[in-house]
DNA sequence: TCCTTTCTTGAATGTTCATTCAAGATACTC
DNA sequence: GAGTATCTTGAATGAACATTCAAGAAAGGA
């Protein structure tokens, strides 16, 4: 007997760090092993290969993005303040312009698009859950009072799910954080409205 | 002396959707060759190589996306009408799920961010001039008593072109029609306002 | 302490790919 | 119509890559 010795989490976290900034198809075993410090061997046992790599770091990024969501939402706060909060976070990623910058989920969804339909299909989903969330948040702020009961919840999550989305490909050709936190602050005034 | 048979402008739409469908490191030479009917040797003797064609698709893309714009503003109607045709003409490319979808620039932008400068630097560039483009109409927009005199139109056009970003992205997820064109409704009237 | 099981290692493998190049084809010039 | 310059062709090349595998290392059980 003899157990495994990397830190399953850590090594998936690594592995999505190095998918973000170079993309899966530009990122070489080489790059995996630099950045998790697992040789081909241990990638190949644990995850079958590279796409299944690329999977397991999809499913991660979903978990880890969910319980860093939820952490935005307190309920001593109202929701509308901790929705605010949560988008000047998303300004702030965009602006500590690492590698971490872009969405793994979007990312993916971009480069395997027509070539990997389960790819597709998982990254489309993590984004509709999202996307519930939002909604499930504005229909809080109904109960709130903080925004007008005949909005429709699921509208204003597509609205404020395509202004991140947005955001996100501004940031990469504009960094400047003025810029950015302008056009954040507009969105939440127009979502809110 | 002899002159070159292939049509160049022809040659580079079809490298354009082959990149645009595929992504530039997923387009193989032999993709390329499918795509554009010409051989190995002619794009490497036109081209000098397949980032030469990128470049080179780049450039025609500009100039056709740059037309196309223009002929969106015919000076008979308003601005603002026409920056409503052309936001509409946005969501119906979406919606014709072919691979001429995406945006070659953004595309380009997010695929080759971190590793080639030079790309970075043209698609970058390209963006901010058709942003100006935007800011030009808003500006005139002003002239037209269609939006106040007090907004900004650098502002107005960046948040427009976040919008279009956004729409595009949440376009890979959600191709319906009726929601797209909800959220660009949404979007034209926020931008008005 | 030794044995067995499991994990780790990294060189070897075979494939795919961008790129090259020499032979062949074609159009233009004189 | 012959000669030449240029373009086209597609097989050959070599590099880079994902993947495999057999040898070595380490941990737990007896």
């Amino acid at each position: 007997m003899r157990n495994a010795e990397f830190d399953r989490e850590k090594v998936l976290r690594s592995a999505m760090n190095a998918f973000m900034s170079k993309g899966f198809a530009n990122t070489s075993m080489q790059d995996i092993k630099k950045a998790t410090g697992l040789h081909p061997g241990s990638i190949y046992c644990a995850f079958e290969n590279k796409r299944g790599l690329l999977l397991a770091a999809l499913e991660q990024y979903r978990l880890d993005k969910e319980t860093e969501f939820k952490q935005f939402f307190p309920t001593n706060k109202s929701v509308t303040d901790n929705l605010k909060t949560y988008l000047e976070s998303v300004v702030t990623e965009c602006i500590s312009c690492d590698n971490t910058q872009a969405c793994l989920m979007t990312k993916s969804l971009n480069e395997t698009a027509e070539q990997d339909l389960e790819i597709q299909k998982i990254t489309s989903d993590n984004l509709a859950r999202f996307q519930q969330a939002l909604a499930d948040k504005f229909e809080q702020a109904k109960k709130e009072n903080s925004i007008a009961l005949e909005k429709n919840s699921e509208h204003l999550a597509r609205y404020f799910l395509m202004g991140i989305y947005g955001l996100r490909t501004f940031a990469q050709t504009h960094p400047e954080p003025i810029v950015l936190k302008q056009l954040a602050e507009q969105l939440y005034q127009d979502v809110l409205r």
